[in-house]
DNA sequence: TGTTAGCACTCTATTAATTCGAGTGCTAAC
DNA sequence: GTTAGCACTCGAATTAATAGAGTGCTAACA
């Protein structure tokens, strides 16, 4: 069977209708919503035929129809291809960006702090569930060391990462340490260290730092350690989340099975790391940088009823961040979709500009 | 009127019941229950003068009884000092105790983690949710200042607080600056600003500093801005929450709108702070180190129909963080304060035993 | 005087029966 | 190819009927 101009523009207005109500849509209601003219009963062998396509499905026998995932991807991959057309001319951008320009201009140096509050505004702004990933730097690469005493018996390692991000851990000493020898470790590790990755770190350093050492072989080793630590305790992305409640405000998702799960795994965020993995430029969302995963396709079993969006947004040259959202599938793609845009818009700026 | 032993032992008969079946307990269930052998009618009026004293309700004319926020209390009180009396034997701690143990002798330095993996832990122990503090530090006092080069222009101050906590904040430099003068500024700063708290340094120290450094001014200023915000984001308390989906194991609180309101405020975390402020010692509870908060008593709204116990521990000499746990009112409190006791006493023996 | 048996009464929760209406599929006519 | 019309289906909401748990009160009993 053909999927013809009419037939689509049916899908589309009961697509439409059931974002705005929620409630399946049924022959009626388009006959009279659309400009096509045409009676409930053409409507309805039309349904039928998009029915058996596999667009649009009935709860139950008399009911009207709700699309199924299938149909919200064929409506949602319209809609991305007229975004990236419409972003080609590119106006009109100014209206909720300037609340997130105040809020981000403050302070830039505290990326958590910015990110959370932009989680949040996400949030209230559209009414669904938001998330965001820390920047995830280059491999991790080191970028500096400075070693500190803090007092006579603790050490204080503080690492710098590609991407500026700081990373302390403390050291209990067994015996004293006198100021020149902390400065000869401070070149030492600075000279060595530099640039390197975990994995370089571990294998080709190790035993070969300590050897050169002496008899500070061992704090040596166990400086690398700290320092191992500490690029490993970055390794994990971060996510915060926000508005995790705005769910119940969807009756399809608030039961108290689908929620307690969904909730779960907000609170847990390790799957959600699957989400927002550094997926670069995937299929279908061709260059919007937007991702769109409908029920099924997250394979985060508790949101299968639930769509995510997500984009992405850059920290530094190479080093990316992602955006999502989560809400019902009836969500309303288009805002949401124009909100990650202006947020990601918002960060691409405000992070690269000082960078130059 | 009188609450004579009968009429006690009748109203623990009651709670206890309530505790474990979640339903109203009538006359005859008492009767059996308990080993008074007293007929269905006897229990009858004692439960009709238990109504009037205010102990216990029925939620509609012809059900049983259910205990009010003052029943409770009474429950709980009689708990408390009867914890007390055992405390002073206080054997058989030893049993799951253990698990709490391994998990934390690993990484004594990361305490954000152990901290996190306790909440956990006790989330999953009591089928509640629980929430755990950061310790507090000494109003923040500072310890140390650290000023590193990262870059030619970036300028990065690592702040050490009372209790060891590190902060780290990023300048972005205007010119370049060179390593005399840097270590001038190291050692001004630690001179002047050791074991000051944030409300010193502003308004003694700003104006001042800031001459004496003559054209390095500016730059000092920034950077003792950055300093109080370091100790500024410190300030607030952090915590931590697990187990957020437990509340959805309780009929009681798991309808949508207590839910979402109790999942929101466990999101924000704000109102939490107020449970978990350094209340010290308070009534009630005298020397368990052990607060109740039921129904009412917690002042947090969304928290009305749940019950809050909380714990210290001590990170530190005159350092204390909480525990707590938030439940339904009808939770199994002795198993709680157990939990709470045995991570309570894990915490201080971890954090204080390598200090000596 | 405290305790108990008995009974009428109240109120909820559950189930069953009824009704309503939205929506469909199909047929026949245009 | 489109439309009007009609019988039919099925869920949702309303109402009615029933069962049962628990109470309060009274009267009898030890």
């Amino acid at each position: 069977m053909e999927l013809d101009a009419r037939k689509k523009k049916i899908l589309q207005a009961v697509i439409k209708n059931y974002l705005e109500t929620g409630e399946p849509v049924g022959s009626r209601t388009i006959s009279k919503y659309t400009d096509l003219n045409l009676s409930s009963a053409t409507i309805r062998n039309e349904m039928a035929d998009l029915e058996e396509m596999g667009y649009i499905f009935q709860p139950h026998t008399s009911a009207g129809r709700i699309p199924t995932d299938a149909g919200y991807r064929l409506y949602v991959d319209d809609m991305l291809s007229e975004k990236m057309a419409a972003m080609k001319i590119d106006v009109e951008q100014a209206e909720q960006e300037d609340e997130a320009h105040e809020e981000i201009d403050r302070r830039i140096d505290r990326i958590e702090e910015v990110l959370k509050d932009m989680a949040k505004m996400l949030a209230n702004n559209t009414n669904y569930t938001s998330m965001i990933s820390m920047p995830q730097p280059n491999k991790n690469r080191l970028k500096f060391v400075q070693l500190t005493l803090v007092d006579p018996e603790k050490l204080l390692t503080t690492v710098v990462l590609e991407g500026n991000i700081v990373k302390n851990e403390m050291i209990k000493l067994d015996k004293e340490i006198d100021p020149e020898t902390l400065l000869k470790l401070n070149i030492l590790f600075n000279n060595e260290l530099n640039g390197k990755s975990l994995r370089e770190i571990n294998f080709e350093m190790a035993a070969n730092m300590a050897d050169s050492a002496g008899e500070l072989g061992e704090l040596v080793s166990e400086i690398i350690n700290a320092i191992s630590a500490a690029i490993g305790s970055a390794d994990g992305i971060q996510i915060f989340t926000s508005g995790a409640t705005n769910i119940f405000k969807y009756p399809e998702l608030s039961d108290t099975s689908r929620a307690s799960g969904l909730i779960g795994t907000l609170e847990e965020k390790e799957l959600l790391t699957g989400l927002l993995a550094d997926t670069a430029e995937e299929d279908g969302a061709e260059n919007t940088g937007i991702q769109v995963y409908i029920g099924q396709e997250t394979s985060v079993s508790s949101m299968q009823d639930c769509a995510v969006v997500t984009a992405t947004y850059e920290f530094e040259k190479g080093v990316y961040g992602k955006v999502g959202i989560i809400g019902p599938k009836r969500m309303d793609y288009e805002k949401v979709m124009d909100a990650l845009k202006n947020v990601t818009g918002s960060l691409d700026k405000q992070f690269r500009k000082p960078e130059k």
